[in-house]
DNA sequence: TTCTTGACTTAGACTGTGTCTATCTTAGGA
DNA sequence: TCCTAAGATAGACACAGTCTAAGTCAAGAA
C-alpha cells in the first residue's frame, strides 16, 4: 500500500499520521469498512485519532478515486479500497457480507436510448442480493 | 388505487384512515418518495397523523410487496409504488431526481456461475447514474 | 346497536450515522 | 529553527429511523 501513499503525496497530499492509519486500514482488496469500522481499527494504532478525521480522510480519499463508497442498504455506507478495477457487489440479505464480483458484459449497454430520457449516464451499479452459502446452510 | 386497498383488506389488513391516506399518498406510478415527503403529504389530509404510523405502514407496505423501497444513495431511503412490473432505476448525480427504466435482458444472466461464490441470488437491482438534460444544461 | 378487545396510533425519547464549528496542533517549506 | 496554512480535535448539531408506554378505535360478537 506504500504505492497508494505514493500516489496521494504526488498530488500534494499532506501525509499526517492520521491520513496514514486510515489508509492502511483501507490496505487489501476484499475489505469493505464502515466508517466506524476503520475509525476503530485505526484507534488501535492510534487511539487519540477522531471520527471527524476519519469521515475527512474517507471522503477525500473518494474524491481523489482512490476508494469506493457503498451503500448497498439504508444503514452506513461502506468503503472499497478496490477502486480501480472494475466491479459490482455481491450482497446476503442476511448477514450484510459484500464480496465484488465481475459479471460480463457492460451493463450500460443493456439500456435502450429511449430509455435514458435525455441523461447522460456515466455509470451503471449492479447490486446482487441473495443468500450466502453460510446463511443458507444456517436458516435450514 | 382501490385495488390496492382492497388487496390489503383480503389480506386482512386493517384499515384506519391513516393507512388509507398513506397508500392514497403513494398512488400513481412515477413517485419516488422519502418517508417523510409521505408524511407531509399525508398530514396533508390528515394533520395529526404520526411519524411512527408512516414509518409502521410503508415498512408494511414493503413486507407485503406492494411497495419497494430505494436506497440510491447514502440519504433517505424511498419508496417506489411501481412494485408489480420489474424495472432499474436511473438517478441524476446533481439534482437526484429518480426515474423508472426497463434495461433489455437479465441482469443476473450476466453473472457467471463461477462469480456467485455460493450465493442463492435472487435479485438483481441496476443503478444508472448521470447528469438530467435539465442539470446538463444549467451546468453546462 | 352496543360492547369488547387486541391491533393500531401517538408523542416523544432514543440510537446510529454523518456534518459542522471553533480551537488547537503540526508538516513541511523558507 | 521558525512560520503558517493545512489538518486534527472535541463536542455540538442534524437527519433518518426505531422504540416504548399509554391512549384510541375498527370490526367482530352478542
Amino acid at each position: 500500500m506504500s504505492d497508494l501513499l505514493d500516489r496521494l503525496r504526488d498530488r500534494g497530499w499532506r501525509l499526517t499520521s492520521q491520513r496514514r492509519v486510515v489508509a492502511e486500514v483501507l490496505d487489501g482488496d476484499h475489505v469493505h469498512l464502515t466508517a466506524d469500522e476503520v475509525h476503530a481499527r485505526a484507534a488501535e494504532r492510534l487511539p487519540e485519532i477522531s471520527r471527524a478525521t476519519v469521515y475527512n480522510t474517507l471522503g477525500e480519499l473518494v474524491t481523489l478515486g482512490e476508494i469506493l463508497e457503498v451503500a448497498t442498504d439504508g444503514r452506513a455506507k461502506r468503503y472499497d479500497p478496490n477502486a480501480h478495477r472494475p466491479h459490482q457487489h455481491l450482497v446476503c440479505f442476511a448477514c450484510g457480507t459484500i464480496r465484488d464480483v465481475h459479471p460480463t458484459g457492460d451493463p450500460l449497454a443493456a439500456l435502450p436510448a429511449a430509455e435514458r430520457f435525455g441523461f447522460t449516464i456515466t455509470a451503471a451499479e449492479v447490486t446482487y442480493r441473495g443468500l450466502c452459502a453460510d446463511c443458507v446452510r444456517r436458516s435450514g
